[in-house]
DNA sequence: TCTATTTGCATTTTT
DNA sequence: TGCAAATAGA
């Protein structure tokens, strides 16, 4: 393959990039690139990922490795890479979550962990739960020798885990524990490995494992930083204590360029574990320079000035960015609604969106209702009034049984299920066919060679889906008629074959939490359905104005966000000055494209914990309406 | 069985 | 912080 001069690269799929971005691009060595709302975080990666590998300055078999929080932002990133680069150079792109690279090393190398912290194999997955970690701490006080027993008691359970063990370097040889926290360490470990029983790993153990694995193995460790001379790590500001410390194991020295891409001002995952340093830690530890990229493709200009009023609230020396976007709404681009009562405060949303949709022919889709928290709450406050103007609330955190709406729908069964559905209500779904047919081949193990086999398997999968249509067709949906097709799909499907295949559903309850929130969700969405297709577009949450919490709104954007509930009942947890809190309300400002509104209801609190929060818009000139 | 008091919980991801 | 659920006590 021709590899491009660097001097002669240009970016591909895009005009341009802005000039710093540029700089951060061509950067021989660490660099943090500091990307504030809208700056195109996923395209720079992107470009940059596609400059390495087309000219060659990462040359075969060296690889990209690009590290995300979340698996939709890493398979983003991977789709974006294969958008924008040819495909011989984009197999080289390898784009994971940091828990599925630190656990497929300690899968693989699990017979080289040193063998006190060597877990079984299989081992299995924890979540902790506040309450164990708390149990678990009180235990490990009434345990430990007396002069450690005040320090142990001062731990608190809610980062017990991610600050204290996560931070802690297990010794590659047998040590007694020398300090209060060694000791809480030990007897934490000891709940992990369990002997005598199958391990039973957290994440944080697994991060902590994977990077003892590489300082207990050199040999290990070179293998990787010669695999992969570049690493790029995603939402740089929320890395926790223990995946710091594995990049730093694994990738400091001369040879790997990192580039950390984040925002300081969007770090709003503190409380969950995340280290307040790791920038400055990148800059100290892998000599990263700074580049802070200067456009906002997202929002109006208008409203990039409001930003910057409440960015300047979290660092006073923050540079002001540049809008690209040009306003396209009259009047105020951000506002504060006072409302009396609750019912009314539902009642205006309501008649305002559904007009606002009318007049200016925009979908549901194009607006969100971010809450602070419970989003469950207010979606039962306002679902009524916007039912009564033909709108429907899509609540992503939406209790489905013993999980929520947004983990159904990213689960691969349910959308397995859901693929065979609309093959069985409509004839043409490309998309869904190469699912249904991939997935089905996989269930009844067929290997790449055995082409008789497939053949059978296909067969047999048209003829199912041929029934399907058929009967689906002539069935009204309707709960009955939900559940006996549910029955039918599943019971194709196989559901021992589908715990063999896939290694989420082969332990634990996960299939039966999945076939559970799968039956309420569908049998809901078939109730009062029209016909099979809007069953399923309900299921998927087409037409319907999505709700969530501040936190999962990060990394999206919507024409007009609609901010229920700014008053010091749904930030009980803030403290004046904290700057998580005004970074929560800034992300929230910043997922607008056009138009930010603040609902503030007099029945449902007050307001004079978070006056600052209304100061700041009123600095910023955002006028307050009563309602 | 009723009332008074205490406790728990609310923002998160990850195979 | 402030509401709901759980628990203790009469």
């Amino acid at each position: 393959m021709r590899l491009i001069r660097p001097e002669d690269w240009r970016p591909s799929g895009i005009d341009d990039l802005e000039p710093a971005a540029w700089s951060a691009l061509r950067h021989v060595g660490s660099a943090c690139v500091v990307a504030g709302p809208g700056a195109g975080k996923t395209e720079f990666l992107a470009q940059r990922a596609d400059y390495l590998l087309e000219t060659g300055l990462c040359r075969a078999p060296h690889r990209v490795l690009a590290i995300s929080f979340k698996t939709d932002a890493a398979n983003n990133l991977a789709s974006r890479v294969r958008q924008r680069c040819p495909p011989e150079f984009a197999h080289r792109f390898v784009s994971v979550t940091f828990d599925a690279f630190t656990k497929s090393l300690v899968d693989r190398f699990l017979n080289a962990i040193p063998t006190e912290w060597r877990p079984t194999r299989p081992y299995e997955i924890a979540i902790p739960k506040r309450r164990v970690v708390e149990n678990f701490l009180t235990l490990a006080r009434l345990n430990a020798p007396l002069q450690w027993q005040a320090e142990i008691a001062g731990y608190s359970a809610s980062d017990f885990e991610a600050k204290i063990v996560g931070s802690y370097r297990l010794p590659v040889g047998p040590t007694a524990p020398q300090s209060a926290a060694e000791f809480a360490i030990a007897r934490w470990w000891v709940t992990q490995l369990r002997p005598g029983q199958p391990s039973l790993l957290t994440f944080v153990g697994i991060n902590r494992l994977a990077e003892l694995l590489l300082r207990a193995n050199p040999h290990i460790r070179r293998a990787l930083v010669a695999t992969y001379p570049f690493v790029f790590v995603d939402e740089f500001q929320d890395t926790t204590y223990a995946q710091y410390d594995f990049l730093h194991s694994a990738f400091s020295g001369e040879q790997t360029i990192i580039t950390g891409v984040g925002d300081d001002k969007q770090r709003i995952m503190v409380f969950a574990g995340a280290r307040k340093d790791a920038f400055h830690r990148l800059q100290a530890d892998f000599i990263a320079a700074r580049f802070p990229l200067l456009f906002n493709f997202r929002s109006s200009p208008d409203l990039v000035a409001i930003q910057h009023v409440v960015a300047r609230a979290l660092d006073p020396n923050t540079v002001q960015t540049v809008a690209r976007t040009a306003r396209q709404v009259n009047g105020d681009v951000a506002q504060v609604w006072s409302s009396q009562t609750m019912a009314a405060e539902a009642t205006y949303l309501a008649k305002w969106i559904a007009n606002d949709m009318a007049t200016r022919g925009r979908a549901p889709r194009d607006y969100a209702l971010l809450v602070k928290q419970k989003s469950d709450d207010y979606e039962h406050e306002l679902a009524g009034a916007f039912a009564a103007h033909g709108l429907r609330i899509r609540n992503e955190s939406h209790t489905l049984g013993k999980t929520s709406l947004q983990d159904l729908l990213s689960d691969e069964l349910s959308r397995l299920a859901i693929a065979i559905f609309r093959l069985g209500a409509s004839r043409r779904a490309p998309a869904a066919w190469q699912l249904v047919s991939t997935s089905v081949l996989a269930l009844r193990a067929t290997g790449p060679d055995d082409d008789a086999r497939a053949a059978k398997v296909e067969t047999e999968l048209t003829a199912f889906l041929a029934a399907l249509r058929t009967d689906m067709a002539a069935t009204t949906p309707s709960k009955k008629s939900a559940v006996d097709f549910a029955t039918r799909v599943f019971e194709y499907l196989d559901l021992d074959a589908i715990a063999r295949t896939y290694a989420e559903y082969g332990v634990g309850d996960q299939l039966q939490i999945i076939l559970e929130a799968f039956c309420i969700h569908f049998l809901g969405c078939a109730d009062g359905a029209p016909n099979w297709t809007s069953c399923l577009d309900a299921f998927e949450g087409l037409n319907q104005i999505p709700m969530m919490t501040v936190h999962k709104s990060k990394g999206l954007e919507y024409d007009t966000i609609i901010f229920v509930g700014l008053d010091d009942r749904a930030w009980w947890s803030h403290t004046p000055g904290d700057p998580e809190g005004i970074a929560a309300f800034f992300v929230a400002l910043s997922r607008a494209k056009q138009r930010a509104i603040f609902s503030f209801c007099q029945q449902r609190g007050q307001r004079n914990n978070i006056a600052e929060l209304y100061q700041l818009l009123t600095k910023a000139g955002v006028p307050e309406i009563a309602i």
